[in-house]
DNA sequence: ACAATATGCAACCTTTTGGTTGCCTGTCAA
DNA sequence: TTGACAGGCAACCAAAAGGTTGCATATTGT
């Protein structure tokens, strides 16, 4: 369970991790069987080892909580580190983002000249 | 020059690249050759085509925009996806932050009685 | 014109990633 | 206790990602 900033953004990268997250977000608490359930590749279903494989990489970015209820495991959303995300990494680029743009359209006019 | 979030976020998904972005934030308009300077990976110095590579994803996935001018090409950040990344995408998740935190401390309790 | 500079393109290589199959372990219910 | 159910583990595989070397092209300054 590392917490680093990569380790996130990689397990973010992938789309059918993605869902899993926006699955979690509408019904937290999840089990494996659960997620399992209509989790498609590009229309075709993947495995339940698949699937697990994509929570575990969840889980080790921190993304999701997992508590073990007898022989079921249920999955938690963890949005600490997509907000984190948010305000950290997304928000120093928020600071120059109308000056970014004003620069290159000036660029473009110069070019046009 | 795709717009697909999928592409956008695995742009983002390698740490070099997000080096390029913070580089291109503090100083806009750079040409490879600026940005090539100084870029490591682990410690080690990775080559031009390294980078240009790096680039190339960049551009397609809008995430900076370039202009020819003579023998060099400028290269711009364009930080609107990653504003619409931040809105969008992390914001549907925001609204569940504090909720999603709740329940997951109920389980917990629950657990430990 | 010509050498140096800035970049592009393609082949190739290695590691990582996403996925599968097969089998094993633990738990619940009849 | 004995199936059936939920999940874990490991080996294996194909494709994609990240990087390199080598060569080609275009532009600039002298």
């Amino acid at each position: 369970m590392k917490n680093d900033l990569d380790v996130v953004f990689k397990a973010l990268a992938d789309e059918s991790r993605r869902e899993l997250l926006d699955r979690l977000r509408t019904e937290n608490g999840q089990t494996l069987g659960d997620l399992c359930a209509r989790l498609s590749k590009s229309g075709a279903v993947m495995t339940r080892q698949a699937v697990s494989k994509h929570l575990a990489i969840l889980e080790d970015a921190n993304l999701v909580a997992t508590i073990k209820r007898g022989r079921e495991k249920l999955h938690y959303l963890n949005p600490v580190l997509i907000h984190e995300i948010g305000e950290r990494w997304i928000g120093k680029f928020e600071r120059s983002r109308l000056d970014a743009l004003s620069t290159l359209k000036k660029e473009l006019e110069a070019k046009n000249e």
